[in-house]
DNA sequence: TCCATAATTTGAACACGTTCAACTTTAGGT
DNA sequence: ACCTAAAGTTGAACGTGTTCAAATTATGGA
């Protein structure tokens, strides 16, 4: 009772964006080529969308929806924190495979919370705080005892962990992304690693550094 | 014998860049309004500059010039790994301090090698590897003994320290970027103490998974 | 001195994202 | 049926970075 209804307009934009995104890559699709190919003047996409970016906003958020169930089950049956960290974040690459060049426009900005792309701005708040809660219930259940001082900021460093790897994978050319696949793989293992080790006495020291070094980021 | 001379254009439309940057912000400051200020026409800082990146670009470079001997004296007298290493990026961040609005242009896309202007670009490796340098010096006569497997890639992985610090700097907004400078001074301290317990044979097995991770992202 | 070639300079024109005043269609009350 | 206000749609126009054919100005050999 869908498909056969016409898309309403903003879905249609959406839509045509994201074909033309995928097929031409988000510079050399124009506004205009947009707008054209959802069969409306150039001005009816900024009734809808304020931006080009709000567009690849829009994909942003769609993504999210769309990925929620796809973890769901990818975290099924897995049990490390190794091996749930890779297939959480391994949902993300497969998911975007087909878009990198989108995910790339996302990221333009790099990391500049002014920018309201940047996964670190306001605007992708609600996004962000989702992903980050899969951070917080994988280490909840990963039978490995946290420091209580991290306990409150581990999440949000996977979470930026994550990042890290999603940065390498869209600038990354080689064949297969075969290097950021194995990135993440060793990545995954190198913070579970870290996270055990974390609560030895003798990394007391490091890790009180490091806990006032991510306040500070955090920004008190 | 210089400052009576007349200018060349080319370092005239440098030099107007530079000033409405500074004066305008980097996106206020058009290219027609350089080239008017330069007593030239639009096209002509064309024929010197193939883009308004490349004037970053040669501002840029020139920067990299300038800092050289500063770097030099601020590290005079300066022993410690912790010390040098703050001191080092300290002299950057003060050399860069009217002008934060040019920086952000340069790190506009982030870390994208494909993107010239981009800190991992082909086109700024000349003066990352003058960077690097610097960072190699500073760990050879520290007087810490770094394990052998390390020693070929920690001066690139400090590095990407320094790349971490400025680029939180630029985007800092607190009061006379305290947070920026609080940020420098600990992770200075805790880049210093992972360095030192590196060697730990307690770390061995992190320390080799962290190497074939550096590995990965340097590209075999 | 004069010419030819190269170096430099010009400004109109292009494509892009974006804005906006005007126009058309829809919704709902009478 | 009619009117009005809101919603939706239009396309020309603006400011931007950039391109380029044409015009102008050096340069150096005869």
């Amino acid at each position: 009772m869908s498909t056969l209804q016409p898309e309403d307009t903003a879905t249609r934009i959406l839509n045509s964006s994201l074909e033309l995104f995928r097929t031409h890559g988000f510079d050399s699709a124009t506004m205009r080529d947009i707008a054209a190919r959802a069969d409306v003047a150039t001005g009816a996409a900024y009734y809808y969308y304020p931006s080009k970016d709000a567009i690849v906003m829009a994909m942003y958020r769609r993504a999210c929806d769309e990925m929620q169930p796809q973890i769901q089950s990818a975290l099924k049956g897995v049990s490390s924190l190794e091996a749930r960290l890779h297939a959480l974040i391994r949902v993300k690459l497969d998911y975007f495979k087909p878009n990198r060049d989108v995910l790339r426009a996302l990221l333009r900005n790099g990391a500049d919370p002014k920018y309201p792309l940047s996964p670190f701005s306001t605007e992708t708040k609600e996004i962000r705080d989702i992903d980050i809660q899969w951070f917080a219930r994988i280490l909840g259940d990963c039978g490995i005892r946290i420091p209580l001082d991290l306990q409150p900021h581990l999440p949000e460093v996977l979470w930026l962990f994550q990042m890290g790897i999603i940065f390498f994978w869209i600038t990354d050319t080689s064949p297969k992304q075969i290097r950021a696949t194995r990135l993440l793989k060793l990545g995954a293992r190198l913070v579970a690693t870290l996270v055990r080790i974390s609560s030895l006495p003798l990394m007391r020291s490091v890790r009180k550094t490091a806990l006032e070094l991510i306040e500070i980021v955090k920004g008190e």
